[in-house]
DNA sequence: ACATAAACATACTGATTAGTATGTCGCAAA
DNA sequence: TTTGCGACATACTAATCAGTATGTTTATGT
């Protein structure tokens, strides 16, 4: 990795970590640079305007940190109930980046700015897109293995899982992080349901 | 209503259709200036800064625009399952207010400002508290009247369907109206999942 | 070792921000 | 009629913002 290279991820997770905490657009350009060795000449050489560094943030910094655990949580067994259970068991409890009182940097993203840029809804979309297909890929599996009647619409239920997720995400904010435990046991119940 | 009380509540209703659309800290005074005949000096006047009047935004225009329609479709019909789903269904599609692509204003502020601001958590948290116990009763109506099985924990469904709802309205950010109708699908079926 | 471009560094700008200071106007009670 | 206060109006400040202009340093191929 360059030292190039180095800068400029140094922007993106340094970014990624204020802009989660407190905003895209109420976080300045200025707070990324005093918290890095990162200068304003650094930045906008790497970037052409802060619009450029929250989309490069998004397809690199944020899927860097998340996907790993997903992939590694639908492929840990063989049931695949189990799989998508500890998925979002661990995106709730295990990940070291993420806090009940702040929530989901992709879930707070979407929230922020899908409305206000393309650009934003273009990344994120596409991001949510590759969740989706992992999840929908994870429920097939479980159809050929018979654990999970070919009627069913693995597309369906994908989706019902992600919106699960956005809503607990949301609803953690408020209720805390007891929330999330009384949640993940209706989530179970969910899954079971699917016959 | 005096004068006054016009003011205040011009500052309000317009406070929130921009903070609505354009988040709250991104929603300048100045913006809610520019848009409607209040003065630096009237604002200031009635308010003491500009979390009270985000506060006050919470506690009375988003009340008064959300809770009637609630009220409404709760009570409408007998069937406790009719009623829920067409709140979800009221709240989704045919409110004036309320967009696809910029989401729940209530949604929003607790993802925006739950995290950053003790005064808005609590605002936010009566809110929710509210219509979450205007749906429990509903449900507890639905068991008295032997539409539902005693052992169900309305409490527990209530969270459920605001949950989902906080989640289909982040995902509708990205997939538009098209995802609401498939959701409301799912949504009934999982009404009619509760015995 | 040297040229050249990549990778920064510093200082600035004009716009926007929340909030303040200080004034004014109209109406209600005395 | 005057006095006083509720309800504004105007002009300002200091801070912060995204972005730019113009430099300097550092690496790299030759």
């Amino acid at each position: 990795m360059s030292k190039a290279e180095v800068t400029r991820s140094d922007i993106l997770r340094r970014g990624l970590e204020l802009i989660y905490k407190q905003g895209y657009q109420s976080t300045s350009i200025d707070d990324i640079l005093a918290t890095t060795k990162v200068t304003k000449g650094a930045f906008y050489y790497h970037f052409r305007n802060k619009e450029e560094m929250g989309v490069a943030l998004i397809s690199e910094a944020m899927q860097d940190e998340i996907w790993p655990h997903i992939e590694k949580s639908l492929s840990a067994g063989s049931d695949f109930r189990d799989n998508i259970y500890e998925m979002i068991n661990g995106l709730l409890f295990e990940h070291p980046f993420m806090t009940v009182e702040h929530g989901c940097p992709a879930v707070n993203l979407i929230q922020e700015m899908a409305p206000l840029s393309e650009a934003f809804r273009t990344a994120l979309i596409k991001s949510l897109n590759k969740w989706k297909r992992a999840i929908e890929a994870e429920i097939i599996r479980g159809q050929q293995a018979g654990q999970l009647g070919m009627a069913h619409d693995a597309k369906q239920i994908a989706l019902n899982v992600i919106t699960l997720y956005h809503g607990v995400r949301n609803m953690g904010k408020l209720l805390g992080k007891t929330y999330y435990t009384s949640f993940l046991n209706e989530f179970r119940r969910y899954l079971d349901t699917l016959e």
